[in-house]
DNA sequence: CAGTAGTTGACTGAATTACTCGGAAATTAG
DNA sequence: CTAATTTCCGAGTAATTCAGTCAACTACTG
């Protein structure tokens, strides 16, 4: 599991779409527009989010992509595993060659590690994050204080 | 909140400082040995870690490094960042010029997210994962007893 | 069947990562 | 003091990844 700017540009690129999901395909040239991504940037991304049956592509006039399961179905984690292929990050690649007594002290680290973010990535679905979207939508309209206790903001800054 | 190898090779390195912690200075000369990291590299790392000052530096002969707080104060995420300086996902910057009528969506999205992994992050702390480590020590070898000598080992024992 | 909307994949410059090299400064041992 | 040890610092580099471009190829429409 790794986070980097190319995993948030696909979940982004997801989340657009499943926001106009049932309108039939959307063209990656509309979701460069509203998102501010690279048309062909997309292209490249979508190339491996098709490859991982995450969207479906239609060809020709009037196609572009939709998403190959439901929204609920579809995790932050499928769409970043996707795109952004694991590295591995011990020294020992899963076998036992470290020395010493302490064997594989990161192995076992960034295994459970990595489970805990993947795990919470993977509750975390487009469809929350459309249900979270539509709320902010609706609270900006009509109350814009005070309406959003869903999640727990930790960080005041978000300087990361 | 980025999340590479470069803040896992960080980690671990702490995590062997943490280890032989209360036996004086630990050089990188020996984290280099026993994590096979390269000499330099951590050289680089720890010439962050210092400045964040999660570690204090003793030069000269038995020299090296320790840690700054005691490890129940020093957190994954504190060694991460440290190393890994971030980066901004979000397209806008913060400022709200994002077009459409969902401004900042990615904003959103990112802001609780990194703040979900960087909750979990900085309750991990190197005392837990050090603790941790000595349960699985304890689980294999059964008895394991901690009755270390007070004499502070420096002397890397010739075992090359 | 031509035109066009749209995908597909190969290719590329820039940035980042992981790492090296060479030396300088500080500290202690002898 | 001198020599050895170890941190400190900056420049430099190969490999990888990021972000983006370009040129085809495909399927639908008229």
């Amino acid at each position: 599991m790794r986070l980097t700017t190319k995993g948030r540009f696909a979940v982004t690129a997801m989340l657009d779409l499943a926001l106009r999901h049932g309108n039939g395909p959307v063209t990656l040239a509309g979701i460069s527009e509203r998102q501010s991504i690279s048309l062909s940037y997309l292209e490249q991304l979508f190339g491996k989010l098709r490859r991982a049956e995450l969207v479906e592509s239609v060809r020709g006039p009037g196609g572009g992509y939709t998403l190959a399961k439901s929204a609920d179905q579809i995790s932050v984690a499928d769409i970043i595993t996707a795109v952004d292929e694991p590295v591995d990050a011990t020294q020992c690649g899963g076998r036992e060659n470290c020395h010493d007594n302490h064997r594989c002290m990161t192995h076992d680290l960034w295994t459970n590690l990595n489970a805990t973010i993947f795990d919470y990535l993977s509750k975390v679905t487009l469809f929350s994050l459309v249900a979270e979207q539509h709320a902010k939508d609706s609270n900006v309209m009509q109350d814009k204080r005070e309406a959003t206790p869903q999640r727990a903001r930790v960080t005041p800054t978000g300087a990361m």
